[in-house]
DNA sequence: TCCGGAATGTAGCGGTCGCTACATTCGTGG
DNA sequence: CCACGAATGTAGCGACCGCTACATTCCGGA
């Protein structure tokens, strides 16, 4: 009987929710229990460690965004860099996406103070990002396309950052004027 | 005698260099004690609890920056956007002020969190930074320039992220194109 | 049917957290 | 010189942390 392999399913599953949910602001390993509606206990017998139950968590999540940037955007199509930043910033705000932006603001401050299980998912779902912005560049040089994509990926940030620090209107307003923005060959 | 006034002084700046070189990563009181040379008994005697003390660190902390920023680029001359992005992204990544950024990228995910402090301190900063870009930028429309400002600060925001996420080099790659973007009108 | 391993519960360990009650020392104004 | 408040030390509280040893229940195969 592979009961925990599905509760170890379940529980990741619902772990995805509770982050996007809460942030990483309620991760201690009872607190994630209680959201997976599992007894602490229980959760260090499905997943090794608290590691590892939010190492599984995360990557649930990021393949979850994942699917959702593939709907909105599909590869294969090309654009501009012009119109790629207003597409990406579009798709960035959307309401159901924010939640994704916000959670993904705190895994890279955590990676950026180096906390153990953050480094490494930060720098993975980065690249992830970025090739998803590089493989809908429509430019040729492959140097200019790598670092246009970084530069596109940089704006998205800043602009969730910028929600963060300033507030929704000011970031509005900041990202209606990206669409201004040119790229000189 | 007094004693406290002045080692509440002392005090301060100690937890600042702190908060610069380890970020909000060690910042228990008796961690923050210790880096202050204090007893944790006596931190508290001199503020009033944690918040306060990490509080008036941040606040020694901008100061600092602030001046800082004043000396790169003096109030009163006006750039246009796309002079002064180059030079606010060649400022951001000065060996010196790096520590504030990637302190900065702490703050504003905690506050993104709700947490206690942070959330007052974030705004505030943010503010200040919008305020000192705006009152550079050669701008007429005041509502264009106070969207752009905010632009130009989610650049240089998303470019410190990028590195913390894809690495120093990568985001230098970007910076440098972002000498290729143009405002237009 | 009963045996063995999977699944689950109970209890608690050693540690850190923010903070404080209480005792003691110190330095200065009367 | 001494009384009194400022300054400092000692010790520990109660809460939470991640994790685990141990006991018990459950269930399918022999």
């Amino acid at each position: 009987m592979a009961v925990r392999a599905v509760q170890r399913q379940v529980v990741t599953e619902r772990l995805a929710g509770h982050l996007l949910a809460s942030g990483l602001s309620r991760t201690s390993v009872r607190q994630l229990a209680a959201a997976a509606q599992v007894s602490d206990r229980m959760l260090l017998y499905y997943f090794r460690d608290k590691a590892e139950a939010l190492g599984e968590a995360m990557v649930h999540v990021a393949a979850q965004l994942g699917g959702r940037l593939e709907a909105a955007l599909p590869a294969g199509q090309r654009l501009p860099p012009e119109r790629l930043l207003a597409e990406a910033a579009r798709i960035a705000t959307e309401l159901e996406v924010r939640p994704f932006m916000a959670l993904w603001m705190e895994v890279i401050a955590a990676a950026a103070r180096g906390e153990a299980p953050y480094a490494g998912i930060a720098g993975q779902v980065t690249a992830g990002f970025l090739s998803w912005i590089e493989t809908r560049l429509d430019i040729e040089d492959a140097e200019r396309r790598h670092a246009i994509a970084g530069l596109i990926l940089a704006a998205v940030d800043g602009l969730a950052l910028l929600e963060i620090g300033a507030g929704a209107e000011r970031a509005a307003a900041a990202a209606e004027r990206a669409q201004d923005v040119r790229f000189t060959p």
